[in-house]
DNA sequence: TTGTTCTTGACAAGAATTGTCAACATAATC
DNA sequence: GATTATGTTGACAATTCTTGTCAAGAACAA
């Protein structure tokens, strides 16, 4: 439970970018698309544009395409820009480890490690191209999300 | 960073009963020798003792002992008693995953469950028997924690 | 009865998360 | 140039989580 909102809205702008090759989606587009509230998605993009991961373009005709191709863009890269450290626990860092007086002869950190670095594999290993390739449902199918958004049919 | 301070006190807490096969570890005693405030683990304690992880005696000579051999509590048990589910995110839970519109062929959440089956696996195959078997420094030795308290000598 | 220890519940301070909004900048088009 | 469509930015409120602390109480032994 310890992926962000931001991390997860994040992770499926990018799919919908990937999937869709061609011309720039707009953010309203890109909200309705993965089921994110467009407002949030504001904040999102400009980080992941910052981070050289996607490109905008202002004016009509505008929107976000991906700035690079899908399979150079690791699942690793995306959660480290939101989440920081993959680490479950601030000693187990691979950079500037929190110090603990315990840290000497510590097992429980070999552990945490570990999962560490289980993590950090899983996530390298997987590009967006790869999450594309096998993706089904809503994310290939828009119609199939059922956008029911203020008031249903209800009175 | 997703693993909380009580998780990593009660482990802590664990892996000293641990290593202290026989008689009973006052709170106190327990507090010193993981370096935990001890304010913090009147709280962790009864929540494992709850589990029946650790069995408590009361009065002069009371204090924390396990309540069944280390090798037979995982680290999984108590990370999962601290912290609930162990995926990354809501909607990869074994049980009761959180509902999403785009959960239906959704590549992401397959990566998502790959790290939660990872990480389960690792938490699940070690037991504190292992945690105790191979730990040293100040765990074993508790004459190398610095205990600094309140004032060292600087005056 | 006294002293030691665990137990419980309430709590305050702080930090992080989540979602929203308004004002602004840029680009195309009329 | 005016207008419209779009991304950009910063501030913000509400909520929830985390962390540590404390005081009063319950059990046990001497």
């Amino acid at each position: 439970m310890w992926v962000s909102r931001r991390t997860d809205y994040a992770t499926r702008a990018l799919l919908v970018l990937s999937l869709e090759g061609g011309g720039p989606l707009k953010l309203e587009e890109l909200a309705g698309r993965t089921a994110v509230p467009q407002s949030v998605l504001e904040q999102v993009m400009p980080t992941l544009r910052t981070a050289g991961i996607v490109r905008s373009e202002r004016g009509p005709a505008g929107g976000y395409r991906l700035n690079k191709a899908a399979a150079e863009i690791t699942l690793e890269r995306v959660v480290r820009l939101f989440q920081g450290p993959l680490a479950p626990i601030g000693c187990a860092t691979r950079h500037n480890p929190e110090p603990c007086p315990m840290s000497l002869g510590c097992t429980l950190r070999d552990v945490w490690e570990e999962i560490r670095d289980a993590t950090i594999s899983l996530l390298g290993g997987v590009t967006f191209a790869d999450l594309a390739a096998r993706a089904g449902g809503p994310w290939t199918n828009p119609s199939l999300l059922a956008t029911a958004p203020a008031e249903p049919a209800a009175g």
